[in-house]
DNA sequence: ACCTGAACACCGTTCAAGT
DNA sequence: ACCTGAACACCGTTCAAGT
C-alpha cells in the first residue's frame, strides 16, 4: 500500500484553518489550496499530515465529535442523554457548515464509538432490554443528528419561510392541511422549546421500550 | 436580475442522465461536463435548461420527492403515514447517492409542500392538537429522512462493521456497554424490521401527543 | 525531515459567436 | 431558438526536486 508516514504535529493547526474557512465562506470553500494558504504553506505540504482531502474532512468530523460533552457517569440516565443531545445541537450551531458531514461520513473514530457507548449505557440504565438497545440508540442518534443538521442547515426554516410566502398562492385548495394550520405556521418557532419537547417524546419512547422489556 | 429564459423540454432527459451518473459513479462524478457528455451536448447547452449546477441538483431532489407514493386520502392515518415513510426509504435505496441532498438542500418545491401537507393531514386525523402538528411533522420527517440517509449512506453499517472489528481491540475496558452488548452487536441487523419497529415507536409518540391534547 | 514547483486531468461559469 | 468554442479562475493529486 502506498501509505506514506503521516506527521501529526501541525494537524490541529490545519484543522483549525479548515474550520475557520468553513465558518467564513462555507464548506465548499474548504480546499487543499485555501487551507494550505491559511496555514502559510504549499498545498502539497498538507499531504504530509493527511492522506488527502477525504482524510482531512474525516478528521474534521472527529474533531466535532470529540467536542461533545462527557456526562458524569453517576448522573441519572435522562440527564446524561440530554447532555449529549444538547451538546450535539450546540456543536451543530457552532459549526453549521461542517456538521452535516456527520451524516455523510460514517465516523468510526474512537470519539464516535465512545459517544455511542455512553448512549448504550444510558439506555441500559433506563431499563431497555439488551436486544433492543442498539436499535433504540440508532433511533435516538438518528433523530438528534437529523434535527441538528436540519436546524443548522436551514431545512426547517426554509419550510416556514415558504409557508409565509405561500399566503394567497396560486392553488390554496390543494393544501388543505396547510390552510387549516395557517395560524400555527405563521408563528415564529422556538427551536429550543421544540428540541426540548422532542427529547421528552424520545424519553417516553425509551421508557415504553423499557416497560415492554420488564413487563 | 440576470435570469435568461429557461427551456424545459429536455429537462427530464438531463435529470435522467444526472441520476444515471450518480448511480454509476457517485454524486461527485455528477458535473455539468459529465452530464452534458451523456446527453450528447456541450456543457454550456445545459445552462439553457438550468440556471447552474445548484439548480440542477435542486431539480434532482424535486424529482425524488415527486417519486414518493400518494396515499389514498380515505385510508386510516397510520396507513397513510407508513406508506409515505416506506416510500421515502424505498427512494433512498433506489437513489442512495442522490438522496442525502434532501438534507442539505431545503426543498421548497410543490412536491415537497404536498408531502408535508399529507403528513399534516395524517397527524390531524390522528388527533394531534393543531398547535403541535408542525412540530410532530418535523419530528417524524426528520427521523424518517435521517434513517433513510443513514441506511443508504452506510452510517449504520459502518458502525456495526467497526463493532465487529473491535473484538479484542486495544482497550476493551473503556467501552463497557459495547462489551456487555457484544452478542447483539455481532448479530446481523434486519433493517426492514428495525424500520418497522421505529415507525411503531413513532406512532406511539403521535398517539401520546393526541391523548395529551384531548385529555 | 519537511516543504516546494511544475504539471496533469479535472471543475463551474462567462462571453461572444455560430447556424 | 438552440447550441458551440475558447477562455478564466478554480479543483485534488502525482512526481521529482530542493534544503
Amino acid at each position: 500500500m502506498g501509505k506514506r508516514k503521516i506527521k501529526t504535529e501541525r494537524r490541529p493547526e490545519i484543522l483549525d484553518a479548515a474550520l475557520a474557512i468553513a465558518a467564513e465562506r462555507g464548506l465548499d470553500a474548504v480546499s487543499m489550496r485555501t487551507v494550505a494558504e491559511r496555514v502559510g504553506v504549499t498545498p502539497m505540504a498538507l499531504y504530509g499530515y493527511f492522506e488527502g482531502k477525504d482524510a482531512l474532512l474525516d478528521a474534521l468530523v472527529g474533531l466535532l465529535l470529540s467536542d461533545l460533552p462527557a456526562p458524569d457517569p453517576s448522573a441519572p440516565w435522562e440527564e446524561r442523554l440530554e447532555l449529549i443531545a444538547n451538546g450535539a445541537r450546540d456543536t451543530a450551531r457552532r459549526h453549521p457548515a461542517v456538521f452535516p458531514l456527520l451524516f455523510s461520513r460514517p465516523s468510526v473514530t474512537p470519539a464516535a464509538v465512545l459517544v455511542v457507548d455512553l448512549l448504550y449505557q444510558a439506555l441500559l440504565d433506563a431499563g431497555v432490554p439488551e436486544a433492543h438497545v442498539p436499535r433504540v440508540e440508532r433511533l435516538v442518534s438518528t433523530f438528534v443528528l437529523g434535527f441538528a443538521v436540519s436546524e443548522a442547515g436551514g431545512r426547517f426554516s426554509a419550510g416556514s419561510a415558504d409557508a409565509r410566502s405561500r399566503r394567497g398562492g396560486p392553488e390554496p385548495g390543494h393544501l388543505p392541511a396547510h390552510h387549516r394550520l395557517a395560524a400555527h405556521l405563521d408563528a415564529a418557532v422556538d427551536w429550543d422549546a421544540e428540541f426540548r419537547a422532542d427529547l421528552e417524546d424520545l424519553m417516553w419512547t425509551i421508557k415504553a421500550a423499557a416497560a415492554r422489556g420488564t413487563g
